[in-house]
DNA sequence: TTATTTGCAAAGAATTTGCATGTCC
DNA sequence: GGACATGCAAATTCTTTGCAAATAA
């Protein structure tokens, strides 16, 4: 995860911004949580190590790392913010989501990245990206009910 | 659209609740617009008709259509929640937003409903509903630039 | 009649912002 | 030192809820 610390380091100084300890701490945080934390959670988690911080720099600082381009956010419509790790050198991958227990899964499936392309230029539209969301119960959910 | 006027009856009638001058109207103006209204957007046009509707019986009544699955909520992340017309008898369809001039467009992909299923089985969930978003220019918008 | 519904305004929840104070460079 | 950041609390935005008055059946 270098490339994401030179990201933020280069984002910092192209913006004139400042290295801060808060922005170290929710930055490294992000980095090691599992990746669609919302920012509740993310609060929660950086509270546990810094109680000081304040929920409005975990909000302001996550606009910070969107800008530059380590976090984006996504919704899966339960009205909650939660953000990923916007690794380009990660393929793209899509959701599965458990209706249930709330469990994401990720995967990444070339077949429909391809299809995504092929409909962009039939539709003539100039892609630039895209989500999408299986909702259903996993195999786990399923045994208990 | 007579089989979604019975489903809004039947559901009245199911749950002992009343047909009122404000769900009749709200009814019949989210199926006369184009199925990605928000709320808001929503609101006013009741509004330009009827100025006495509140806004609380918007929000309540287009709960109340989700329950009786006349319309089902849509997040397309940018914070608003936007209404659909669920209709069954339609095909499931994906959309494609403009993130210039926010025009939705929607479609219909086998290819790409084929393969949420085989996706769906490989990781062993059971598919309950998907929700797929392009992304992009459309061929208006990169015109005008 | 009487349970349901409504509009209003107040309450909630998530997020943003203003500002005095604190911190980085 | 001075610009940038922070924490706090107040403000915003979207949505829900409590309640007295209105209405459908």
């Amino acid at each position: 995860m270098k490339k994401l610390q030179k990201r933020f380091d280069d984002f910092i100084a192209l913006k004139s911004l400042k290295h801060t300890h808060q922005r170290n701490l929710i930055f490294d945080v992000f980095l090691n949580s599992d990746g669609h934390l919302s920012t509740e959670e993310l609060y929660e988690k950086i509270k546990s190590i810094d109680s000081s911080v304040g929920q409005a720099t975990v909000y302001r600082t996550m606009k910070l790392l969107c800008e530059a381009g380590i976090a984006h956010e996504i919704h899966f419509g339960d009205g909650l913010t939660r953000y990923e790790v916007d690794d380009s050198g990660k393929k793209h991958h899509d959701h599965l989501i458990c209706t249930v227990c709330g469990k994401i899964f990720e995967f990444v499936d070339e077949l429909i990245e391809q299809r995504q392309k092929e409909l962009a230029k039939k539709y003539d539209f100039d892609l630039t990206s895209h989500r999408m969301y299986l909702y259903g119960v996993c195999a786990d959910c399923r045994k208990k009910i």
